[in-house]
DNA sequence: AAGCGAACCTGGCTGC
DNA sequence: TGCAGCCAGGTTCGCT
């Protein structure tokens, strides 16, 4: 489900409900998700306070005052919501007008200022950790993580040097969270119809034969972070019922231009093609062959 | 080394 | 209505 813009509005608002709280429960409901919980998760966790909540690439990471992280990925189907607020513009009466399968709920937690945070995952494919903050960069998890594709150095020369030489397309190579760290299926479609480029170009053909980045890499990379910049700002992507922590849907789905329109016209002034659908490394790639090049 | 397909798991949708 | 088959926003593993 998630990708950089979803996981930053949950970040957003798990950040103002938790920040400052402490756990003074936490239920967890099976052993595992995608992998096994921590030994004694529940119980390390008991007391502790929240001192920030972080993103790193698709990871939440909550800091917490026994210099412990909480790291946690949404996978698929994860999601959060936010219980027990008592906020007057937020009536509960649409609060969560289609509620989850509590049979999906797998984690709650309760915290200091009365609020709980539930963690739902039908597929199961999220997981949560406990790692040492000042372990955490080596950690197997983030040590062979990209780039912030919102980070300052971020720009089309960084681009190219990341995909010079390689054979694979772009479509996959921006996929690759060890290059880049937070994109998926979405918004690499989407950034591509931006930058009029052909998800099926090898990666490589961004960088000149002398290593300098051409235009296109500079396109590209402009387009990766107008349309993360957008999505953040639109809370995010809500596909089959995602939502985020306060129960809102986001809104950026309704200005997708390529991903899950197959057969529609391409919507760039004066182009004309249509999207096509093909796939490439197993995964739907959405792409106009008209103007993407 | 790099790239590709399969696997993990559940639910929703399509078509017979 | 029922059911088989396919598809889904991610990541990792194992095989070329």
């Amino acid at each position: 489900m998630p990708e950089l813009p979803e996981v930053e509005t949950v970040r957003r608002g798990l950040a103002a409900a938790m920040v400052g709280a402490r756990f003074t429960r936490v239920d967890q409901r099976r052993p595992d998700l995608r992998f096994p919980f921590p030994k004694n998760f529940a119980a390390r966790l008991k007391g502790r306070r929240v001192e920030g909540l972080r993103r790193r690439a698709k990871y939440l990471l909550a800091d917490l005052d026994s210099a412990d992280v909480l790291v946690m990925h949404l996978g698929m189907s994860g999601s959060f919501r936010i219980e027990g607020e008592t906020d007057a513009k937020t009536p509960g009466a649409f609060h969560h007008a289609r509620s989850k399968d509590p049979a999906h709920d797998h984690v709650a937690f309760h915290l200091s200022n009365g609020k709980s945070i539930i963690y739902n995952d039908p597929r199961r494919f999220g997981f949560m950790q406990i790692i040492a903050r000042d372990k955490l960069g080596k950690h197997p998890l983030f040590r062979n993580v990209g780039v912030e594709p919102l980070g300052a150095e971020f720009d089309g020369a960084q681009l190219a040097r990341l995909f010079a030489g390689r054979t694979a397309p772009l479509k996959t190579a921006l996929s690759d969270q060890r290059l880049i760290a937070g994109l998926g299926n979405i918004y690499v479609c989407e950034a591509l119809h931006r930058a009029g480029l052909s998800p099926r170009r090898p990666a490589g053909s961004l960088a000149r034969k002398n290593g300098t980045p051409s235009p296109r890499a500079e396109r590209l990379a402009r387009a990766i972070r107008e349309v993360l910049e957008e999505a953040v700002a639109a809370g995010g992507s809500s596909l089959r019922d995602y939502r985020q922590t306060n129960g809102d849907l986001g809104y950026f789905q309704h200005k997708f231009r390529v991903y899950d329109r197959a057969g529609e016209a391409c919507t760039r002034p004066g182009c004309g093609g249509r999207v096509k659908r093909i796939v490439q490394s197993g995964r739907a790639t959405f792409f106009c062959g008209t103007c993407q090049r």
